[in-house]
DNA sequence: CCAAAATAATTGTCAGACATTTAAATGCCT
DNA sequence: AGGCATTTAAATGTCTGACAATTATTTTGG
């Protein structure tokens, strides 16, 4: 199959053969690796390319390292958070580097969001409508800075999809979400634009709370396209400057 | 803020510094970092610490190093394939260490796929619809191993989503098909449940192909409860031996 | 003018050393 | 016997200096 590659560098093979060791689950959370010693004798490398592989699974979060007796390398247990926030990254770097068109991205993230709507409002629960609703006071406030408030739209949009109640969509959706704020925050919402945001978000638990999917459905279809608008207009403000 | 951290290695300071120099721009596409002799210069660190960074932000495909004269680490371009397959990395990991139920897992990655749905009604192209029928064929072969099916199936999933036209779509949806693959892989299918699974594939196709959403949805629908139920089959199985 | 060889810059790897951290073992005093 | 201080051992973190391998550029030779 792979036969011409390009020939890795060794940390970097030890780094494949290690990450598919636990992946394949030969390496179960919580095992404690060989120690670098160990590991540069067995793979016949020194410590220092023993180390590169390391250090390459640790920014993948596979692996945590822990100094002292008894320490090592220990195989990671993958949190949502931790899972989150790595898919966070790439994706925004994704976004940010490809020349995505706002619109694509946007239709993208509200395609993906409506796909929780009918689960969420079958499953919604009090706490999450009620954070939803302080999310929205929040966003009331008049004072409040365009970053803070894509913040709380973020806020809002997570208790949304964890509505849904399913962890592994919430964190799917999650990750699609707040990849979205770094453009998001390129906007500047007027007073006017955030009374038609705040309006739609409580369009979006009202419907939750009586279980009208469509009428979630048609806020977030208007939130989406109002959301591309206001991009829209942004853009070409900084064209003609 | 985060005051007492408990004082991260050097190597992940320095990653961190060149990491948020990269998201914030002020590192672009295709810039050449310092040399690594350079590097431990600025950082007053050894060389062998400057290249544990480096190793860490290669492992996010934050940069490529180069040999040779006028070699050294740029910053890459994250393509969708570097990006997808991370994420594929991340979900896969995240799925597999939390113990999560097959049912939860297959609810997300459907209610996830649906999203696509009514975009790929409008945009499916013929390219990408005799894509699908050739996987149809391919998993109508009846000496095909179980993989092989596999394979096939997410071939045929994320020829659905690319319907879809919309990449950043494509992205997030391909990343949430493929980490299901490991879990699917434990399924036997049976003669019985191919045929039936086929079917479906040929009922999502024909949809596509006359822009009935509504088919699709359903197909989706009934793909997504027999496969739970092909699931949890297989978990008794496992479960009495 | 072109091809071959030398050159320089850079990453990849190695070996050995020392610093630092941490848990366990040891020893001492009550 | 028990508790506290010290020592010890194992491990990661870092540094230094060296050499190998690679590759674009420059020089040289015909």
């Amino acid at each position: 199959m792979k036969s011409a590659e390009p020939e890795k560098s060794l940390s970097a093979q030890i780094a494949d053969a290690i990450r598919t060791a636990i992946v394949d689950g030969r390496l179960l959370v919580g095992d404690r690796l060989p120690s670098e010693a160990e590991l540069s004798d067995q793979h016949s490398v020194s410590r220092a390319t023993v180390r590169e592989a390391l250090k390459r699974l640790a920014a993948q979060s596979l692996i945590r390292t822990e100094r002292g007796a008894f320490g090592g390398a220990f195989v990671n247990h993958l949190s949502y958070d931790a899972a989150r926030a790595q898919q966070v990254t790439t994706s925004t770097l994704l976004l940010g580097m490809n020349a995505i068109s706002f619109q694509v991205a946007c239709e993208a993230r509200y395609a993906l969001e409506r796909s929780c709507t009918a689960l969420a409002a079958e499953r919604r629960t009090d706490a999450l409508l009620a954070t939803m609703r302080t999310e929205i006071d929040t966003q009331s406030a008049p004072d409040l800075s365009d970053e803070a408030f894509c913040a709380s739209d973020v806020a809002f949009h997570r208790a949304l999809v964890d509505c849904a109640g399913n962890e592994v969509l919430s964190y799917h959706l999650a990750g699609s979400v707040e990849a979205m704020q770094p453009l998001m925050n390129m906007i500047t919402f007027t007073a006017r634009s955030r009374a038609e945001i705040i309006d739609l978000h409580r369009a979006i638990v009202i419907g939750l709370e009586i279980r009208d999917v469509a009428a979630v459905d048609r806020a977030l279809a208007t939130l989406e396209a109002y959301t591309i608008t206001l991009g829209q207009t942004v853009l070409k403000a900084r064209a003609t400057r």
